[in-house]
DNA sequence: TATTAGTTTAGTAAATTACTCGGTTAAAAG
DNA sequence: CTTTTAACCGAGTAATTTACTAAACTAATA
């Protein structure tokens, strides 16, 4: 899991994207405007988005961009994914250079945090961001996701 | 929060620390073996986070580099944070260009994610990663954390 | 005194980020 | 049918960050 300013930017124009979605699409220039963004990196950005289906297009006078499913439907790290090249984390992979097992030990741990942290990315929705009174659901499935006893708390909380 | 493969270096590099820390202080050039990390570039990172106090360190022969405080009070956010510039995610900061307040909006949903995973990765410590057994627990930290009936989830599970 | 290993600084190659520019294509509006 | 709009596409590039090399210096040990 990376989590750099391009994830940041991806993150902010869909965020706008759900905001002022009102009747029609929404066109890159008017978030380029209102976010800052220049506009050729927002096509960027999109092109990826859109390949994910993260959103889709109408082209011509009155087009832009909606979203592909619903808000809350697409999830954080879905769109963070989108925009990052995957670089596996781990300069051994399996067999090969692991010399005594310690180093092999070391990226285990990072990559279960990573996981960790992709995961609980994952169960945030773009809606319970904007929806604040999603808030504590969204974090209870959080929960859920990262123990293992998830099903139990949540059962538990009624 | 910024998450790269910079901070994953540090978090190894103290990973490494963790694990194979008996005696004596470990050096640089033992981590930068096993890591296989370049020398000078773990001095960079160490720089920092010796002047976050985060390790300490011992001169001359036999010397090297010991945890500045135990291992399950130094937590992931911090070493982290030590690596990494905090650069500012909001280019309009309280008053000044914010045209219509929809552009703060978006920015501060963000900074509120983006704290979400600060504080996540702030309850996760150095050695709850070692030690798998602290690994509920841990999780247990962090939902307290980032839900407001946190204490209360935690009171019921005892 | 020689060696070890941290400390510091300057410089740099590589990668990534963010952007500019120039075009094309599809669809709507006139 | 022509013009306009805005998505689509690719090459190129400045700025930044990452990761590293090199060279010196300092403290502590053997």
């Amino acid at each position: 899991m990376r989590l750099t300013t391009k994830g940041r930017y991806a993150v902010t124009a869909m965020l706008d994207l759900v905001i002022n979605s009102g009747s029609g699409p929404i066109s890159l220039a008017d978030i380029s405007k209102r976010q800052e963004i220049s506009l050729s990196y927002l096509e960027q950005l999109f092109s990826k988005l859109r390949k994910q289906g993260l959103v889709s297009s109408v082209r011509g006078p009155g087009g832009g961009y909606t979203l592909g499913r619903e808000s809350n439907d697409i999830y954080i790290a879905e769109i963070v994914d989108a925009v990052n090249e995957s670089i596996d984390a781990t300069n051994c992979r399996g067999a090969g250079n692991c010399h005594g097992g310690e180093v092999c030990l070391t990226h285990h741990l990072w990559t279960d945090l990573s996981e960790q942290i992709h995961s609980f990315l994952g169960s945030i929705s773009l809606q319970s961001l904007v929806d604040k009174r999603d808030h504590e659901a969204e974090v209870k499935k959080a929960m859920g996701q990262m123990t293992d006893n998830g099903e139990q708390i949540i059962s538990m909380l009624g």
